[in-house]
DNA sequence: CTTGACTTTAGACCATGGTCCAAGGATTAT
DNA sequence: ATAATCCTTGGACCATGGTCTAAAGTCAAG
């Protein structure tokens, strides 16, 4: 039978049937083929498109821009500049990720490396760093971060 | 005046007077006293308590997290090493997310290097890693992806 | 006294990516 | 034949972190 029910093409792809039916309504994938009593028919290539959604979400594309690589992928006009250009473009969103991630990395390592981890969390330096209105700004600021060393 | 109304707390400490009831919704604040009218009124001291969440969100922290660090804060049986703890599990955390996202950085990268921007994307060798069933599934996989050579 | 700015509440709504449920019809296995 | 699955639909619900609205009450300035 080349032609699968939900279930099965669910089962195939690796999702569940109420993801497969998510993705009909969100434009994902199109409307297939019904049987007499209405329940839906696809073919083989359909567990190929639903592999291609897998992949393009775990390479970290959103449902919304997998939306428009599956549109590039279908579109016989549509060119590898494009496909490159918007890869390139999800590249540089993943490193400005990663390098927010890394600030902030930074910062709560000092954080604890400066807790000798020892008595009350009265007077822990990691809460000090949240609570004061000064210290410790520079390093949880963001974009303009410079850090002054401390001096008065 | 010593007690804020919920707009001037808000303006005070950068956030806006929905986010303050939220936040109160969401047991961060503690439910302030009242006027007779029914205003909220907040000590100064409530401030410092939103700039002390601002700073943890902007470390990463979630919500929920962040209500746990203000337990620690104000519990005075809390320590140190509670605090110091819950950090290091959060650095951890973030460490794992900067490693999957350059581990999608990587392969992003090296399929957009094997790009070369020209002609139609019908044979695009991105959108084909993300279509092959076995091509690239070393670099998309994950936790146990080890990267054979494409030996046959 | 009136206007405008502020506050109150409950509840809806946003995006993201689904998951679960109920009530009913279809199909398959025994 | 009948029970166990499977499928259909619409809609509610989950977490996250808020934002917005409406209708009503309150407060400060002119």
């Amino acid at each position: 039978m080349n032609l699968l029910t939900i279930g099965k093409l669910a089962a195939a792809a690796g999702v569940s049937t109420d993801t497969v039916r998510f993705y009909e309504r969100s434009g994902l994938l199109p409307p297939p083929a019904r049987t007499e009593a209405n329940y839906r028919l696809y073919p083989q290539q359909t567990v190929k498109r639903l592999k291609f959604i897998r992949r393009a979400k775990a390479l970290g594309f959103t449902l919304n821009e997998i939306r428009e690589l599956l549109a590039l992928r279908h579109d016989p006009d549509s060119t590898k500049a494009e496909v490159k250009s918007f890869t390139e473009n999800k590249i540089e969103d993943i490193r400005q990720r990663i390098a927010d991630l890394q600030r902030i990395l930074a910062t709560l390592e000092h954080l604890a490396g400066a807790c000798d981890g020892h008595g009350p969390a009265d007077d822990c330096p990691i809460l000090a760093a949240m609570d004061d209105d000064l210290r410790g700004e520079c390093q949880l600021a963001g974009h303009h971060a410079r850090c002054r060393p401390a001096g008065g």
